[in-house]
DNA sequence: GTGAAAGCGCTAACAA
DNA sequence: TTGTTAGCGCTTTCAC
């Protein structure tokens, strides 16, 4: 690729219309497929298109039709701080494209709870809304709300924890599974040869994305780590008061825990449990998501690593997605790819 | 933030021209800075602006400007899979964004080799050349010649490399410091309490980049894994076949080396030696850079864990940077922020 | 079925 | 020093 190339100058509706002699309109109504256009025609003009390699200039087009785009979020309304910094990305992102004809709006239903969930789906308003990005548990109702959703043309994407099931347009996350085997490899290396028992807090089982994390976090445990004893799940809900309330019984129960895996929004109610309970041996401790809390445990050694995702990368991925989904664009998939990054102590970003 | 907002309208330059009581052209003067207004209407328009809090539509003024962006990148010469894959990142944005009026284009030049590159910065051409991302050493002439190309007007942001002492107008790539403490905590953490010797495998101590891993990385050993004995670099020049050379000779003079850092593009040379040497025991191996042959050895566990950073997200970031840099626009810092990724077997995208 | 013409928000001649 | 006007590439009435 040599530098010095000839100026670029792209084919422009103008020149479709040349060459298939035709005029602007009807190359329009072609290459946006609207209807009143005999067979030939179309012909001759996909021709040209072919021919001179033509492609749409978007930022003109969008220009042309005044078009907005109108985008909700839906997150589940308990407080943690992944959850604000989720909301401070939206409401930051929201800022920035305002005068991109973009708009942003989010609205909170109740944590784990199908029902909330299903009738804030139903309540969107579609002759507004051109798309959803919905965080929230996979279960039959939020399934077929979705289903209604998409079924009047608004885009749905599923955001962090993924909804299969239904016809949501894309997903915007990480492989939660693959993000569980990162974890227990982790764990696994960080330990070493020595023998015990690893505590595993979640959030809900409810939760897909709590879900397959254990799943994947069991695979390389099974796999690789055979000397470690993996406990059941405890289900704290994502709430510190109970975590704080459960813990001491469980290590109590299990006085030889050596690791402890906080796969859900847990943190606050784990370090408020270490806080407590000081001159403890300190387990391995493998947490997720990169928060004020949780940097400050790398900070202090009180965590060994974490795992996250990006929230500003969350949301802009989601609002490109719901773009070209509205102007039936391809979505750039490498850059859509969410990362599951691991964070130690010194490779905090600022 | 309520779902069902007041749809968007954003003021244009005809709203300001008419609450400031002038023309479009006189607003657009001064909007851009363009002399020739009277000190009183620059007051006038700008208070309009302030009023109706008017943001100008960048895709409409790139419209009408008919403007087009010409970036060059200077990437070394020498044949690794990192600089591959920064290249074939080159190549498909440049596909991708030529609709977008924006032309890439690379060239390359020796690598380690200052006088050459300033010769290639030198011979851009500051006539059609809008922007130049560098790739390679600092040194006072590649300083210099920065310096004049900027006097241009050309943007010019350094990649992977810093080259701070220059006016450069940014630096696209990871903290290498930190980069290199991450290695360290890696490597200290998953040698556990052996004792023995680390070997870390350098290209050359010209490049800013190998130097400051280096500087990180004995900092975080020294700190806190005293146990440890870092070897003196051995500076393989990123030369495959040099470096297959030297490492028989040097696991020689050291039988106890328990870890190796590959803290730069010699991961070929290092596979190499280790294909050749087997039955040995296996040291920690902490690298850089994924790509297909470290994913391999990671698979393998060959490799325990790979430093990163994302081609495809250098490349965008250079190029939204010299783009803001061209149109005068503020950057977007968190997201022009290159992360530190680490990789472990199980958290390889796919 | 197809085309002519106005206009999206902004810039850049060219006049005045 | 300021204003008028013709576009940039595309969409969208409204005629024919």
């Amino acid at each position: 690729m040599k530098h010095g190339q000839p100026p670029l100058s792209n084919p422009t509706i103008n020149d479709i219309a040349r060459v298939a002699e035709v005029s602007l309109a009807t190359v329009d109504r072609v290459l946006n497929a609207r209807p009143g256009v005999r067979e030939a025609t179309v012909k001759k003009v996909n021709r040209a298109i072919a021919e001179l390699g033509y492609v749409r200039d978007a930022a003109a087009a969008n220009l042309a039709r005044g078009r907005t785009y109108n985008f909700v979020f839906i997150l589940p309304s308990n407080k943690n701080e992944f959850l604000s910094s989720l909301e401070a990305q939206i409401e930051h992102l929201g800022q920035s494209i305002r005068h991109e004809r973009t708009q942003l709006t989010y609205v909170r239903v109740a944590a784990f709870d199908p029902v909330a969930l299903a009738e804030a789906i139903d309540a969107i308003d579609t002759a507004t809304v051109d798309g959803v990005a919905i965080f929230g548990p996979e279960t039959p109702s939020v399934r077929d709300s979705i289903a209604l959703l998409r079924s009047q043309g608004v885009t749905v994407v599923s955001l962090v924890a993924d909804i299969p099931s239904s016809e949501r347009d894309h997903y915007v996350g990480v492989d939660n599974i693959a993000a569980g085997r990162t974890a227990a490899q982790l764990m696994g290396k960080f330990i070493g040869q020595r023998e015990g028992k690893i505590l595993v807090l979640t959030g809900s089982m409810l939760a897909r994305d709590h879900l397959e994390r254990r799943l994947g976090f069991d695979a390389v445990m099974t796999r690789d780590f055979p000397h470690l004893d993996v406990l059941a799940s405890l289900e704290g809900r994502d709430d510190p008061d109970l975590i704080a309330r459960l813990l001491p019984d469980t290590l109590a129960d299990n006085p030889n825990i050596i690791g402890i895996y906080s796969s859900a929004a847990g943190n606050e109610g784990l370090l408020r449990f270490f806080a407590s309970r000081t001159g403890m041996p300190r387990p391995v401790v493998v947490a997720h998501e990169l928060t004020q809390l949780s940097r400050e445990a790398l900070s202090n050694d009180v965590f060994d690593a974490v795992i996250s995702q990006d929230t500003g990368h969350l949301v802009r991925s989601a609002v490109r997605i719901m773009r070209a989904k509205r102007d039936r664009l391809p979505i750039q998939t490498a850059q859509e790819r969410i990362r599951i990054d691991v964070y130690l102590k010194e490779n905090m970003p600022p």
